[in-house]
This record gives C-alpha cells, structure tokens and sequence, in this order.
DNA sequence: CATGAATGAGGATTCATTCAT
DNA sequence: TATGAATGAATCCTCATTCAT
C-alpha cells in the first residue's frame, strides 16, 4: 500500500520530467498525477529533490541490474556489444530528461553535506563498471586492446551513446544506428588503409 | 559604457554559473555581483532566460571563431584535431555548468513559440560543423574513413571530449589525457592485432 | 471554514477601499487585515483584481435584493420612492470607495477579453432595472410621466443619489435631504407656478 | 518653448488616459507620446500625479471660461441651459476618463497635507458656480423654484449629465438627448395632469 | 534647459512544506 | 496512514525618480 503509493509518486515523476523542466514542476502535479495526497509524499520522501534522486537511483539500479545479468553465451563480443548498448539506449530513451535533472540538482547536492551526491555518483559508477565488465570480457578475448583501462573506454562508450540520443535528432537513423556506433567504438574512425598500415607499422 | 555593463553582468552570471544550480540564481545576486542595479539587468535583457542565452550563445560564437580560424599548415591530421581537442576542451572546463543549464532550459525554450530554442540548437550545430571541417580534411588526406559522414564523426568526438571532462574526474591524468582520447577516437577500441587481421581480411 | 475566509478577505477589502486609493492596497496589507496568509487569498481570488470584483459583485448582489424585496403596499408612490432612495443611499455610504474602484479598473477588464466588465455591467443593469420596477409602478398609478422609458428614469435617479453623496458633502443636511431629491426627481426644478402655466398651455 | 513641451506633456497625458486606466500609464508611455525626454518632465511637474491634476486642472479651466463667458441674450432660459448643457456634455466627452483618475486620487491627496485635492475641489465647485449663476438667472426670471439652492441644482444637473454620458451608453439616441435631459430637469417626472392637480391644488 | 541611462524600492504571485483532522 | 487547506518566504519584474552629461 505504502510501497505501492511511493511506485505511483516516482512514476508520476518521471513522466513529468519528459515533459517539463525541473523548475516547472511542482509538488502539487506530482502527487496529482500520482493520485496521492501532497502530505503523504513527505511521508515517502524528505524533500522535492529527494523524489528526484531516488527516481532517478530506482531508475539506474533497474539499469544496472539488466545490464550485469546479460548473458552472451552464444554471442560475439561485438554481437554482445551491440546488445548492450541497445539496451541501454533503450532504457534512456524516455529517462533521458529525469536524468539530466539530477544531474544539475546534483551540484547542489554536492554542496550539501548530505550523502546523496556520492550515492548518485555511486549508481553512474555501477552502471559503467557493468558496462565495463563486458568490455573487460572483450578484452580477454582478443577483441579489445588493453592499453586503456576498460573502466575509460566504458565512459567513453556511455558518452557516444549519450551524444547519439541527445544531438545526433536530426542524423538519418541509417547514420546514427547503434551498428556504426559500435562500429566506430571498436574500429575507430581511422581510414582502414591508413590504419592497416599505421598498425603493421608500430605491430613491428 | 552599456556594453561594459552588459559584458558585466554576462561575467556574473557565468561566474555564478559555475558555483550554483540554476534555480538558486536570483537576480539579484547577478545583479550584485555585475554591480549593477536591478532594473540595469532589464535594459540589456528581456528575461531571466534571456541573460543565460545570450550568454552562453555568446561563448558559444566565441569558441566557433577559435575552432575556425585555426590554421594547421604545419601539423599533420593527428597533431591538429589534438589541437583542437585541447581548446574545446579549455573551453569547456569553466563553462561546462552555464552550457548546462542552457541546455535543461531549453527543454522549456522549446515549447515556447520564440526562436531561442532554434538559435541555441544553430551553435550547437555551428560547432560541430566548425569540427567536422576539420574531420573532412583528415578524410581527404586518408587518415579518415569516408564511410561515415563527417558531422557524425564531430558530434561523437564532442561527445567523448564531454565525457572526458564530465565523467572521468576520478581517473588518473595519464588515462584521460587527450592524446588517448584522439587516439580512441582515431584508433577505436579494438586490439591492433585483431583489427589488423580483420582488416587485412576485410580488404582483401 | 473556507468560506469564513473568503467573507473575511472581502470585508478587509472593503474597509481598505474606504481609506486607501487603488493602488495603494496591497495584497499584504490585504491578508493581513483579513489575517489571512497571502497564499490564502489565492485559494479564493485568482487575481488582486478578482478580489475588487467579487467584492463588489457581492455588495451589489446584496443591495439588488434589498431593494428589489421591497414592499410598498402600505405606501404611497412617492413615499416607496424615498424609502428605496434611503437602502441605495445608505448602503452606498460606506461602500463607494469600493465601487469606484470597480468602475476604474473596469475599463482595463474591458480592454481584456474576460467577462469580467460584462458581470459588471450586468449587475449595474441590474439595479437599475430594480429600480425601473419601482418607477413603472408609479407610472401605473400615474404619478410619473410616461414618455420618458422607466430605465432612463432612474438611471438619473441613481445619478441623482450620486451626486448627493458624491458632491453635496458641503451642503447643510436639510438642502441635500433624500426628500428634496425625490422632490426634484418628480417635480423638476421648475417654478411651480410657471410649470403650472406652461402645463396648462401644453395640454390644452 | 518650455510652454511648448508642458502642452505637450498634458496633451499625451490625456490622450492616453482615454485608452489606458491610470496604473497602466507610465511616465515613459508619457514622455515618448510626447516626445520629449523622461526628465524634461519633472523640470515642469513635481510629481506623476501633479501631471495629471494640471492636466485636468486645465481643462476644468477651459471649461468654466466656456461656460461663464456664454451670453444667452437672445436666448429664452430653457435653451440657454439647452446650450450650456451641450458644452459641458461636449467637453467631457473625451475628457471624461481623465477626470476619473483624479477622483480616486483625489483620495490620496486629500491624505497628504498638499493643497491639492483642495485647488482641484475648488475648481470642481467653480464649474458648479457657473451653472449656478446660469440657474439663478432662470429664477429670477420665473422659471426656476427658488425653494432650493441654485448651487444644489446646478450639482444635481451636472450629475444627470454625468449619468447621461456614463451609464446611458446603451440606450437610444432620441432617449438620451439632452433635450430629454433638460427637460426632465426642469418639469421633474410627475405626470403632468398629476402635477399640474398637484400644483393648483397647492398654489391655492 | 534637455536628456535618458541607471537605479532599487516595492508589489504580485508561486510553491515547498506543515499540521490539524 | 492519508489528506489538502493554509502559510509566508522567496523571487521576478516594473516604474517613478535622479543626475551626469
């Protein structure tokens, strides 16, 4: 009852960040969107931002948790790649904006004494060592060079695929599929030429 | 003299920018610490929002104008695009928080009917443009794959240089370097031996 | 409880009208005569101008009812007529202040799309066609002339009471009596005896 | 010169308070209608409502030369007064809003120790005086009760005018003319045969 | 005399938070 | 537990007034 009600309060939050910027909404369309008494959101949450910080850590442990348990048995690493970032593209695709708020609440937070900045900070951790053990994975199968920690080539993956949400809108989605992504993550955009000599040329 | 006020104030509110989350700049502070009286502010902007676009829109030409006019005769393709990597990225080190709430505002922006949400997304796309001029020109002299379009190589490189800069705080200096960022980028992720055989495969 | 704090915000209203201009009442002083929040004020009123209109909507709704529930039976015309004088009279006393408040702002609601100058207006037809009843009732009994439409009568009539409490401050009681005015009303200000005349000559 | 621009400044100030209620006309919409500077205005009046109380004092001015300097020789009373009626009625056509605003804010100045609100009662009661003057001539010829004051007369005929031009906006040309407004003036709205009874009866 | 850039006190309105029921 | 009426601190913005030029 009280579980389900918070449910109800995090998921009116989210919707309503899809479509409002965080200073435009208030506490009254929340718990009216959730259906809930605006008194017994203080029962679930200390604060307007707390709601914002635990939607958005709910959000990232559901993240994480789909990310670790993939199983890549009958895959490639690429294959495995590609399907991870499908799902996590999948997955930001609509959390995208509840996400960019934390971020901006974060900073204040940061100011705080108050520990939620580094449980924020804790989750993007989480999801990029997930992402990493399966790079690491990749590693140790001969696909992925080791003279980056795959912990950096995690982020680094995670920001191309932020950028293709966020600012590739207007790219045919022939240019912005997750294929050329992968593809560009794993090869490079090295002329193959240049780079086939390039590496014959230092492999020596 | 009202320039010099103007330049003021656009100097406070990036300088608070940068210690506090948006909803937490009053005008008065900007007002304050530009040392400038409140209604001074209403004379060179229409709105609140307005101070944070036009600032921001202004660092934004001033970075466009430093990406274009570079000249890179006497370096090869690598030694520019690092070069270039290194201003962005100076650039950006200050201003990142200003660019953020540019970008969180403009959700509203947008769904207002005026022409700001457009302008900002121009920049966005002139710097861009700015970078893919210089990617086509590594493609022209063979360092750069053709298959994929230069502005979408831009935007992934400017969406690594923000990874590198928003997320990888924590990580070692040797590891976020931007030499290894442009060689990422260049490069890719794979292992140089198995992208050199797939690649000698491929080409055959 | 609800309502108790509306009637309480109207009553601050009204008695703030009665010693402050317009634009001198603000809504503190408002809510803190009602000693009401301010916040409080915006659950019943959706504006500061809203709270004028009611306000004056209601006093006028009120004095309507008064006069038109009036029963003359035991009285002749011209004494109904006095009695009618003395309610608008009396209760425009105190409440002028208010109403021309109202009749101010009301061009500004006029410029605006609302209905609000309609209500308005419609409530000052109202009187008058409560008064208009009144008067009919003495052409009927043929006291009062017939070619002039009951509604123009006592549009003057109420311009007549007007000016008595607008611009007769100075005058000693016994000229600005509400018996000279009905006086005046009905018998004009001509010389008894040169009407006489000039009436005998008409209506040959 | 100086002349020149005060005219100027009042003509604006009128005009616009013929579209705008009092709160929404500012010192800039003034001084741009007028076209002159901000500050040349407070080099001729002390004060935003001193404007308006010269604007309207002047035309009070006007007015009352008009109305006092007519000569009615050729005329009978009844059309002199026909004719002083369509001056005023005329004048305040246009004038009319301004008027309004002094009223109210004739409250304030009254709580001000500045003589203002008396100079503008005093031209309020001149006007007065000229209308009574007129009316004085009518008793003196016979066709005016002398049982009340000419003075009380003259405020109750100028409040008739005021209904007329306020509040019988709606009614039909051939009702509202001053010719009607006159004449009830002086014959009252007894029923003729009534008051032509009533009144030999009396004057027996 | 004339100007208008600069000012900042002042006011309407919003909204997170509380608490009596 | 659940509620939502009540609150008032906080903030954006306006506009009368000044004063250096």
């Amino acid at each position: 009852m009280a579980a389900d009600k918070k449910q109800r309060i995090m998921q009116a939050t989210e919707a309503l960040s899809r479509t409002h910027p965080f200073h435009e909404i208030t506490l009254d369309e929340i718990a009216k969107r959730a259906d809930v008494g605006k008194g017994t959101v203080y029962l679930h949450f200390a604060d307007k931002d707390d709601i914002f910080f635990q939607t958005a850590m709910a959000g990232f442990d559901e993240l994480c948790e789909l990310v670790t348990k993939n199983s890549f048995d009958k895959l490639t690493f690429p294959q495995g790649l590609l399907q991870t970032c499908e799902q996590i593209s999948g997955f930001f695709r609509q959390r995208r904006p509840l996400f960019r708020i934390i971020q901006n609440e974060g900073d204040r937070a940061m100011g705080l004494g108050g520990g939620l900045r580094q449980r924020w900070l804790k989750r993007r951790k989480e999801l990029a060592a997930a992402v990493a053990v399966i790079i690491t994975r990749g590693a140790k199968s001969g696909y992925i060079r080791q003279d980056i920690p795959a912990s950096v080539l995690a982020e680094y993956l995670l920001g191309m695929l932020r950028t293709r949400s966020l600012d590739l809108g207007d790219v045919p989605d022939s240019q912005r599929s997750l294929a050329v992504l992968t593809n560009l993550f794993i090869q490079g955009a090295a002329c193959r030429r240049a780079a086939n000599r390039a590496r014959t040329k230092k492999s020596k």
